[in-house]
DNA sequence: TATTTTACTGTATATAATTACAGTATTAAA
DNA sequence: TTTAATACTGTAATTATATACAGTAAAATA
């Protein structure tokens, strides 16, 4: 993604301008008329330029079909299934992405895991509940957690036993607790969950 | 001001969300397409009774011209115990107010009522969980409503039995349904209930 | 009961807006 | 030094879009 020129620059600010103050994008001859233009081409020109080093994207067809590429602003991913093998946060397991208030729960999370199963049931957590969830590297007995056993993602109560065992114990009686040995299976911390989301 | 009839209402909130979603309003046929319209002319009306009422302002001739008008950015009530003869959302029952995307729940919320009890257990709604609720003035069995009985607020399952009675179930073996008869008791609908968030 | 509001269909048209094509001139890069 | 990129003018065609006009029908309101 190369640099822009002044005058592109100059541009993209009016670009954004415009949004701000009007709430949608301009069209090639409000540009021209804002930089005296006599030409909507001239607009046009600089628009393609602009698109071409990334920093807009235009959708052909649409009036005003101008959209800023600006990266951060995405919201929290919600993550559906998970792929064997890749990363929990990997962009085939992102479903959407949604704004969370940064006061919504008690810690900044990092993104929300669309529940599979009813392993949880018993503290509420259901099955298509997202849960709010934010990575952690520790975290302590009593914790409801995302994890990853044998490259398996799985929501679960943690604790530790007398033997150095890691028990993930499921929040329902027709499930039975699981144990694991970190050094003989392969067992990955995924996050702490901080909340939960249910939509009817 | 007055009030938007649910269609704008439900009008208005596709605009918002093309909004968030393209970055510009959309046009009367998006809307169309969108709402499944076969004339234009339908989403224009609409626009025109949306800005007749004030939410938005149509610029004429621009195309895409609808601007949203600020409405008071308070952020959504949650109500904590209510006040007896206190209408719901009166200033005295507000904890405290949480910015929501309008995309987070189904339809757009009114309030979140911080919950009181055990009753409603088994359907994963916990003490000081916000049950998110929007305000309505009908609902069919099997919805989770807030209710009002004798000046006390309470969630439960609505139905109705064959005397023409309100049946609100508890999903908990440990409560009893309570019967209203609304020619009898005073029995108020206060919404009905969308999502639930859970704070650990 | 009469009237207004709501919620649409359907057609037509003027205009808003994109975008292709054909140029000119200057500056930066290969 | 040839080429590509920048920065424009000018015209025209096509498509996108708003919007007027003419209706229907049901529900809410006066």
């Amino acid at each position: 993604m190369k640099g822009l020129t002044p005058r592109q620059e100059e541009i993209l600010n009016l670009i954004k301008l415009h949004l701000k103050k009007n709430g949608f994008p301009p069209t090639r001859a409000d540009i021209g008329k804002a930089l005296g233009f006599r030409s909507p081409n001239s607009a046009e020109q600089h628009l393609r330029a602009i698109e071409k080093k990334g920093f807009i994207s235009i959708l052909s067809g649409a009036s005003r079909g101008i959209v800023l590429k600006e990266q951060g602003e995405l919201g929290i991913p919600i993550v559906g299934l998970v792929s064997a093998g890749q990363p929990i946060l990997a962009e085939e397991n992102i479903e959407d992405r949604i704004e969370i208030p940064i006061d919504m729960f008690s810690q900044n999370i990092d993104f929300l895991l669309k529940v599979k199963g009813e392993s949880m049931n018993n503290v509420g957590i259901h099955e298509n509940d997202l849960l709010a969830v934010k990575k952690v590297s520790e975290c302590k007995a009593g914790q409801i957690v995302v994890a990853r056993i044998n490259d398996e993602v799985t929501v679960k109560t943690f604790s530790m036993n007398d033997e150095g065992e890691v028990v993930l114990k499921p929040e329902n009686e027709n499930f039975n607790p699981i144990k694991v040995n970190p050094n003989e299976e392969d067992f990955v911390l995924e996050g702490l969950c901080v909340g939960v989301i249910k939509r009817f």
